[in-house]
DNA sequence: CCGGCGTCCTGGGGGC
DNA sequence: TGCCCCCAGGACGCCG
């Protein structure tokens, strides 16, 4: 299950093995992959064909790579099970192979979309300038909604707050509206907020900004140390450009942890079904404000 | 306008 | 053993 953390180990890797590559031809292999791109598999392929990739880019769970010549972008997310794999050409094909992109140098690899449960694909779109970064950057326009992400140095704290007291919501609804702020899924919300101490049904508006600033400090803390471990890997589905599985799930404090003692006081550890999923806390350390059930 | 919920998808696992 | 149902969840669309 990909989140930031991953998606930035992704991200690097097509720094490193398909920027200034030129594509030669594309197969769509599967129609889901591409059904945010709005002409379809055989338009998805013609367009990037003789199209050289530019540096790949990242904003929370989304990441790009811009065409050098134009002002456009392929946009990427891994969604559930999404691998991005740089393969050698004669490897064989995966189960879920769903996009498959050569290139025109002697370099006898390939970049390979896998993904299994079909949540996430590619396209190409428009790059947009969102007032702070140029065009140069090639941010996508249909992701020009999502909020920057809190490793992104020009993450706006001060408008986050704002957003957070303004809002009448709950403070894990916040975490993952990417509006608001973007990389956090329901992994690493449990994993900040029991870091924080905080219920995840606690209302926003409660919030002091010392408290928020706590959070925010936890949520970074979490994906960081996600990142330094390589990314995190529950079920083998998540692998990075290289094929490479991540490691961390050993250092997960909340998420999955039912039953089993709380790492700080010893009790035992709750989940909770919320909103079509599950939310995993500590009943003695993450106690619900009287506002929350 | 916005919160909240249904929907998409597939393989693994539990229960009977 | 085999089958069925549930579960996982990111993001978007729709409803109230």
């Amino acid at each position: 299950m990909p989140e930031l953390p991953e998606v930035e180990v992704v991200r690097r890797g097509l720094e490193r093995w398909v920027a200034g590559r030129t594509v030669d031809a594309v197969e769509v292999l599967h129609p889901r992959a591409v059904r945010r791109h709005a002409g379809g598999g055989a338009d998805f392929a013609a367009r990037l064909t003789g199209e050289t990739f530019g540096v790949a880019r990242r904003r929370g769970k989304y990441l790009w790579l811009p065409l050098a010549e134009r002002e456009m972008s392929v946009l990427g997310h891994l969604g559930m099970s999404g691998q991005l794999l740089v393969q050698p050409e004669d490897a064989p094909d995966e189960k879920h192979l769903r996009i498959r992109v050569r290139f025109r140098d002697g370099a006898g690899t390939e970049l390979r979309f896998v993904d299994q449960r079909t949540f996430g694909g590619m396209s190409l779109h428009e790059s947009v300038a969102d007032g702070t970064d140029g065009y140069e950057e090639g941010l996508p326009d249909v992701i020009a909604h999502i909020a920057r992400d809190p490793l992104d140095p020009l993450f706006d704290e001060a408008a986050y707050h704002l957003a957070l007291r303004a809002k009448r919501s709950t403070i894990k609804r916040a975490l993952l509206d990417q509006s608001l702020i973007s990389g956090v899924g329901n992994i690493y919300a449990d994993e900040a907020l029991w870091r924080a101490k905080l219920h995840y049904e606690r209302p926003t508006a409660t919030l002091t900004r010392p408290r928020s600033t706590e959070l925010l400090g936890h949520v970074r803390d979490v994906m960081n140390a996600a990142l330094d471990a390589g990314g995190t890997s529950f079920d083998s589905l998540y692998v990075n450009v290289n094929g490479e599985s991540g490691y961390f799930d050993r250092s997960l404090d909340a998420y999955g942890r039912e039953d089993e003692p709380c790492r700080r006081c010893g009790t035992p550890m709750r989940r909770r079904p919320w909103m079509n999923r599950s939310s995993y806390f500590c009943p003695r350390c993450q106690r619900p404000s009287r506002a929350a059930s």
